[in-house]
DNA sequence: AGAAAACATTTTATGTTTAAAATGTTCGCA
DNA sequence: TGCGAACATTTTAAACATAAAATGTTTTCT
């Protein structure tokens, strides 16, 4: 091992010992928020209403987009694989709260819509989902609202920027 | 239905259809911030390491606790349930880089710690994942960097407290 | 000491997620 | 026209995640 492997394997462990980088820490700290989040809402939409959190979030793009959204939009927006919607919307198919109609001007494409019977289920959890969301965001005033949304928004950004 | 229902009804309906509650929204930006990141490091731990992210976490917990962890303190650290830290850490004892060795005080739980080859192999990606981290974080200035970590470490306190 | 409760972990069954291969469709172009 | 590249989706196999049951250990209480 030359001296300059010794010395860059030094620089490695105190790096490690020290302190973490700052950004280290706000990713994990980002991260954890999140997943608690995150879990929470999962436990209670199963307790409450037995859905996942994919399947609601599933619906929730689909209410907001009333036209209609195709299979690939939906990966897209949810930020998962195209093998997990097609997972996820067969389920929902067979309990009748999404539709998929063929679009007439390209075959390889379906317009993925709720059903009446689906939308009238998501408006009930939404109502809930949004109440859950309020009381754990229900510390923070206005203007750290504010604050916060912004400053995600700079880092989205950034994220988006750093793309190799 | 009776006259108070079709009011309640309209009443989900215009909320809605209006704009999403500023709390909604914080959320689903959180969320998108925190699975951008996340599926940009899972793709280049697998394309440069071939590691999976959760091993990948599994490893920095033991890099931060150098006396070793039990596999419940993993379990609660990593946030995920105790059948998982379980299957995981089978498969980093058979590539080995871990180890599992019985405390001498309490046969029911395991201490669990990084070989000198998990070390190794950790210190390496540790370089990398920083590196990937910081320059995903890179446009974020440092005042904006302590500015949102402090509003994270409200929010995380806000969501604890709202705890059924 | 002995029974019962609490604890730490693993096992089992089920379901979710991903990457990659497979299938079928459309478009561009010689 | 017909070939090949690009596209949209589904299928497949492996990894990951959870809850609940099972196993073995420790503590507590009488």
């Amino acid at each position: 091992m030359s001296n300059g492997k010794v010395r860059e394997a030094l620089d490695h462990e105190s790096r490690l010992q020290g302190e973490d980088h700052q950004s280290i820490r706000l990713w994990l700290r980002l991260l954890t928020c999140t997943n608690m989040i995150e879990q929470r809402l999962r436990a209670r939409l199963r307790e409450e209403f037995s859905i996942t959190l994919p399947r609601f979030d599933f619906m929730a793009q689909l209410e907001r987009s009333p036209k209609g959204l195709t299979m690939g939009e939906l990966s897209q927006r949810m930020m998962v694989s195209g093998g997990n919607v097609s997972g996820i919307a067969n389920q929902l198919v067979s309990e009748g709260l999404i539709n998929r109609t063929p679009v007439p001007d390209n075959r390889r494409t379906f317009c993925v819509k709720l059903t009446p019977k689906g939308r009238r289920r998501f408006a009930d959890m939404a109502i809930a989902h949004e109440a859950w969301v309020v009381e754990m965001m229900g510390d923070l005033s206005p203007d750290e609202h504010h604050q916060i949304m912004a400053l995600l928004t700079r880092l989205k950004a950034g994220v988006t920027d750093s793309e190799s």
